[in-house]
DNA sequence: ATACACGCCTGCTGGC
DNA sequence: TGCCAGCAGGCGTGTA
């Protein structure tokens, strides 16, 4: 189940291989893997054939990757797009089981969806010319997918995303602040320079849902799932469903603290694997899940205080606690 | 506007 | 031992 930290060791692992890298090829062997692309799998295979790709960045779950046209140096047009046409971007995001797996000749994966032959810029290493990679989208149950979408400027100004080198590299590239359309209504994550910590607060604070519905809205703050979402809420001793309205401002900046740290330590570790289902793009686990407080717990001392974890229903999906640390709402709504 | 159920999908697990 | 219901869960959509 990738979130914020899975998705983004697959976004900088792809970073190395795909800025710069012209697509020479590209097979959708499923199309199912296209249910965020507007059009048939031709469409997406014509629009991305023979583009470059500008960066790879991310916001919350979803990564995207410029595309300018083949030759542009990404300069800005009359329209305000980069190169010739309109400002697109080859969007992907993992849904609950997707990986991006780089290398070439690699055998066949079982869940193979889409594969995208790339041609690495490779002009900054002595310009000789380097091997084509192969990108091999891969995705078990088909909840994550891949489109060509157009991109709009944000609506604050600021840098759409994470782009890692290029945060410092291209500052001013047009790219930068252009987001997808699809992915436009997505909340900027907490790892963010330009999170809005108050605006957090302030629409957390409209919503009478207990706070780890909110924390798993998308439009409020992105990238957190259920796991990190627990976790998030252990390590601020709150229970899931407090009101999100009656918390005071000071308990939810305490909260976006937890979030943050929680992340950045999972990030430090590779992510977190239980299986096979997400891997950075070599294959490899990430291995946070050995520092997991309550996530998956249930019937172990919590960390904290020694009491047992407990998991529960919450939201159609399991929440894990600790009933000492995070005790429930005195007054239960609904 | 917000809240919430549902469908999408495959593979694993637990109960009978 | 074998089978199948239930579960895992992010996100878009539809409905209230």
């Amino acid at each position: 189940m990738p979130e914020l930290p899975e998705v983004e060791v697959v976004r900088a692992g792809l970073e190395p291989a795909v800025t710069g890298a012209r697509v020479l090829h590209v097979n959708v062997v499923d199309g199912r893997a296209l249910t965020r692309h507007d059009g048939p799998a031709e469409d997406f295979v014509e629009r991305l054939t023979g583009r470059t790709i500008a960066a790879a960045v991310r916001r919350g779950k979803f990564m995207w990757f410029p595309l300018v046209s083949d030759g542009s140096d990404g300069s800005v047009g009359s329209d305000g797009s980069v190169g010739s046409s309109r400002p697109e971007a080859l969007v992907a995001h993992l849904g609950m089981s997707g990986q991006v797996l780089l290398g070439r000749g690699r055998e066949a994966a079982r869940h193979r969806r889409i594969l995208i032959d790339v041609q690495p810029s490779g002009t900054d290493r002595g310009g000789r010319g380097e091997q084509p990679v192969e990108l091999e989208f891969v995705d078990q149950r088909t909840f994550g997918s891949m489109a060509i979408d157009t991109m709009v400027p944000t609506v604050d100004g600021a840098p759409a995303g994470s782009a890692g080198a290029a945060d410092t590299r291209d500052p001013g590239a047009v790219w930068r602040r252009s987001i997808p359309t699809q992915v436009s209504h997505i909340a900027r994550d907490p790892l963010d320079p330009a999170f809005d910590d108050d605006r957090f607060v302030a629409m957390a604070r409209k919503r009478s849902s207990g706070i780890k519905r909110v924390l798993l809205d998308q439009g409020v703050v992105s990238g957190i799932g259920n796991i990190y979402a627990d976790e998030s809420l252990w390590a601020a001793k709150l229970h899931f469903d407090r009101p999100a309205d009656r918390l005071p401002r000071a308990d939810l900046h305490r909260l976006l603290a937890e979030v943050r740290s929680v992340l950045r330590r999972a990030l430090e570790d590779g992510g977190t694997s239980f299986d096979a289902q997400y891997v950075n793009v070599n294959g490899q686990s990430g291995y946070f899940s050995q520092r997991l407080a309550v996530y998956g717990q249930q019937g172990k001392p919590c960390p904290r205080c020694g009491t047992t974890i407990v998991r529960e229903a919450f939201m159609n999906r399991s929440s894990h606690r600790c009933p000492v640390c995070q005790p429930a709402p005195r007054q239960r709504r609904r």
